[in-house]
DNA sequence: GCACAACTGTTGTCTAGACGACATGCCCGC
DNA sequence: GCGGGCATGTCGTCTAGACAACAGTTGTGC
């Protein structure tokens, strides 16, 4: 069963909101969603208007690998955590979902979202839309299935590098690669990732990781902080990397 | 540039075929294609009538990472390895297409084919439709695309499962899983994958692979043979896997 | 401000498996 | 059938990094 149903739907947690209050709220976050940038406010509000949208507290398990639901989620605020868990427990994070990116969406057409767990990392606020919805919209507006291409190709393509990273990289190169790939652009920091989230997603143990960024601290290359590394050297970064 | 223009198109080698010889052959071959399952007769001659041809030796490359070239190629005979190369020049198989299967498909909407490499490992016969007509075909039938999204789903699926064994299980359990999901279900053998291959392609050493088949076949799991390995204790095998 | 929990730092041990080197065996073309 | 090249078998060495264990640190709720 699904655990959608033990949460309650966002209309409950704000019951005094208007029908035009609800949809300018669903408006402005929906926007942000790249997906359905080609949609039409009409469009959206058509489409989009009747979805139910559901508020998640920080760390609840949003679906579950036992979960038939098969349903695209939309995520419009907060922040979410898809991984697998190995036999013995230990952790493996695929991906970190941000606002305005959509999740679960594998199991959507086909194929059910196999083997992953989705946990907020933050309190967030969840659209969700069934495969049924889905995939009528994909074929009154194909445009928006050539959009969701690329999205796919892209989540293809990071995984393949882990992949290939994981197979041929030393522990010091995956850290170097995780740190320019969630590297906030404007503070040339990354915040919100605890060395065991980091080992967690690259495939290695936290006191390994701790180490490492010890190691890199040392040389200047970066600066630790709690739950926060500042990038000093870029280019010495991209260097690791390689190799 | 393009590694198409090396190699001869089919026409070439076979310039005596009429109209209509040719567009049997291209029917043959397309009703093996589970995307194009969908469309009718008359409609995979409009689409996939004009469509180029080529025929590749064994050993030859279809693809390079400095191809910009985003096509979707259609395997309509024979098989190709699709990989990535390290910076010190060792390889990944990221997968391995075998006939009435497509590839390089990311690259077709937004995306390149991000540095994968495709060589064919046995003489094939590939179709080419470029960007712009799979666009245009999938415009006109969202249905495909529907099927696409599984297909893609399938792939993700199965790249996420290398992922996490790679991450969390040891040799032993990654050629586990190798040889179930290349076992041919009628001979209850894996053929066609030298030791080199196979290590390839769950990321470790030739000498490791050989030795591992060589514990198994002492245990009786498997038997081993000159690039042909015969698994004998199915549930054995399946318990390895699991670690 | 205190206490507790969640992070981080550090150290020693131990092993899978990389890596290099060589020997044997199989198979295909001549 | 013979020879060269590819595939397989086997062995020692060596190291990255897992794992366990504990100590210090930071931040948060009461």
């Amino acid at each position: 069963m699904s655990v959608l149903s033990k949460v309650l739907p966002a209309k409950k947690s704000a019951p005094i909101m208007s029908k035009d209050e609800r949809m300018a709220l669903l408006m402005r976050h929906l926007i942000h969603v790249d997906l359905f940038r080609d949609l039409s406010k009409s469009e959206m509000e058509r489409l989009f208007g009747h979805l139910p949208m559901y508020s998640f507290p920080k760390d609840t398990l949003v679906f579950t690998p036992d979960d038939r639901s098969e349903n695209l989620y939309i995520l419009k605020m907060g922040s979410v955590d898809i991984y697998r868990l190995s036999e013995e427990g230990k952790r493996l994070s695929i991906r970190r979902v941000f606002m305005g990116s959509v999740f679960g969406e594998m199991g959507l057409l086909g194929q059910s979202m196999h083997g992953c767990f989705a946990e907020t990392v933050a309190p967030s606020l969840v659209c969700v839309m069934t495969h049924a919805e889905m995939e009528n919209l994909l074929r009154m507006r194909p445009d928006v299935g050539l959009r969701f291409f690329k999205v796919i190709g892209d989540r293809l393509k990071s995984l393949e590098d882990q992949l290939a990273r994981l197979a041929f990289s030393p522990v010091r190169a995956r850290v170097a690669a995780f740190l320019l790939t969630h590297l906030d652009p404007k503070s040339q920091e990354v915040r919100g990732f605890t060395h065991e989230e980091i080992g967690d997603s690259i495939g290695a143990l936290r006191s390994t990781v701790t180490q490492t960024l010890g190691d890199m601290a040392r040389v200047g290359v970066v600066e630790v902080k709690h739950k926060c590394v500042y990038v000093r050297d870029f280019q010495e970064l991209a260097v690791l990397v390689r190799e």
